[in-house]
DNA sequence: GATGAATGAGGGTTCATTCAT
DNA sequence: TATGAATGAACCCTCATTCAT
């Protein structure tokens, strides 16, 4: 292998093992938040040990900042291909349906986000900017909706909140869920089915 | 003072320390979670020792447990002296009136409770029993309701998810709401506001 | 009840909880030594509060001289009745039994003061002197018995450490014995059995 | 140094510690018991700090446990070599002697091992089901000498009880030797006497 | 790049003892 | 006499992090 290809192997090395970290960070802290959460705990869910660890992030907060920038990019990248301005119902079946399945194949994102949020969100605030934005240009996007007839009056940031409340539910209370309904531990819930239902409270709460 | 006034004025004065500290715990618990609370952070909560705390309970976990026990309860008398035989509107106007203002005014209580379930209801599971047993019971209602044709066909217990979701949400996100909306710190929310909102798109969402 | 009557009536009350302190105290301290002892574990072994076994000893230190003083008494009082002058085996076929007997009987006496010396007696040593002088005497008059031709020549104070060493062995491995026996936990240790065992090796060991 | 001889160095650095701290740890626990030992004292006597202490070991009753294991190690060792089937006398002489130079040099390592005892063994048990066979496998030699009429009918597992209370006593109660005979405290006991009046009493005491 | 050693701070909890009534 | 409250010191152990190789 040439000098540079040798190079280039041991970045990809290191971008593999980064990823690693930050899933069993993301885990780790969604379990028990920044302070609960323990560095040999995070070593040991990625399978390595925690000297290793610290020689590869700067510290755990670092480490948590950097997992919380991750998530809100993930977020974000759920828009990518829907359109708003194509009317509230083919937007808002495509997104609620991708957020359900997102926070159900990965719930320890919405899991540590929550976690932070609730904290007051003294770290992920720096970070923030850019959803603000977001949110309040779809606000304007709402508004559009109903002031075209498409949708009745409603506060267009609180339903926002409602479609994140009701989407991440699932996510933050899987055991609840299967606990309430009697089915075993670790039974996998019905993405569509919820989805439907959610879906279906939403566009039928804000029809005209 | 008398032997037994002597005895009564401690038996007060201890209860009263009790809820000073459970207080201190739970906003320590919902901010931090078992493992992240520290016993420490707790005292200079409740403004004691902490080798005083400690006289006042056997252990961190067992002080975690009651404090659930507290919360299981005090989210059970919510339903006290409302009467979901007098069919869907008055009673969910009601009752979603009630926990949005209780969210409001006692956010930790959600949020510690949040924090549990998400991290997988260790502790709470114990407790829960007769939760389930109501959520079964109130979707038994909410069948009859279907059956009278009262509201449209939905899953009875994920409605409720549905209505939990939408008003626990205000006291998980609180500072995510003011951030969205440029409010200051400590901006209380609009209770009657998201009240308004939230019932409304209950209720028109399970519109026959 | 005369006035007097009831003060003796009193002492006679404190000086049966001092009793029930001083077994729970030994059995605690034969346990678990002076340092590992605690306060709260002798309560409990009295059945009275940690407070109130605090009301009546002065320290754990002193409860622990106390029952180190106890203990040399009643291992004094065994000698009592006997008498060396009879020559070597009827005073030691006696002395032997009783020891025996009495070990077997209250392990934990043996126990506690094997602790202490262990330690380096430390706290036993000012109330030690009385001991001595009596090995002291005792040498004499083996020394006599040897003089007489009743018993060979042999260390008379070593001597007495062996019987020592026989008779209390059985009171501080008494697990030992049941084990290496493969009896059950509980079952007794078979004085008679012991004592003959233990006399007939002292007594053909110094035999002429 | 090469890669391999620097590991081989930290190895034999760890090894060197590892013995350093099991001396330390063995000295406290015979002082003060698994209970009533700090690890801090352990550290003190090692000569390195709690937490480097706590590096090397997972908890105190592990450490408590090796030590144990040690102890049971070292007393077998004490056999090797020697050979009961040449008879009762050269086989008793040796071992007596070496039982008590041990115990003289060593007096910890016996004091540690009666203090588990006294206190029922607890942790000592499961370790203890080899000195089980070898007691049993002695008591059936003893058994041979007695058919043989090499020594008088005696009880074959006593027998060996009594070597140890006899040989053991001198580690236990080294403090008591040295005040009965109003010796200094720091005086050496004379190995040679101790080991000639033990042999002698159990020779003459056993012969047919 | 990788790893064993090391550490000061802090974790929850128990301690013997004193105080107040 | 008796008891609940209170406390400062000490308990065992884990923490995130740094050092040395």
């Amino acid at each position: 292998m040439s000098r540079s290809a040798v190079r280039a192997d041991l970045a990809a090395r290191r971008e593999e093992l980064m990823e690693t970290i930050r899933q069993a960070a993301i885990a780790e802290f969604a379990a028990n938040g920044l302070h609960g959460a323990s560095t040999q705990a995070i070593a040991d869910r990625a399978g390595i040990s925690k000297t290793k660890l610290h020689y590869y992030i700067s510290s755990k907060e670092d480490l948590y900042v950097e997992a919380l920038r991750h998530i809100v990019g993930v977020w974000a990248d759920l828009f990518h291909g829907l359109d708003m301005s194509e009317g509230p119902e083919p937007f808002l079946r495509a997104y609620i349906g991708r957020k359900i399945r997102h926070a159900l194949d990965h719930p320890e994102v919405a899991r540590m986000f929550t976690g932070e949020v609730m904290r007051g969100a003294p770290l992920l605030r720096p970070l923030w900017d850019a959803s603000r934005a977001a949110t309040q240009g779809a606000a304007r996007v709402i508004e559009g909706w109903i002031a075209a007839g498409l949708i009745r009056p409603v506060d267009p940031v609180l339903l926002q909140f409602h479609i994140w409340a009701l989407t991440q539910h699932y996510a933050l209370h899987q055991v609840e869920v299967r606990f309430m309904l009697d089915w075993p531990d670790a039974a996998p819930l019905d993405a569509e089915h919820i989805a439907d239902e959610v879906t279906g409270l939403i566009l039928r709460g804000i029809r005209p």
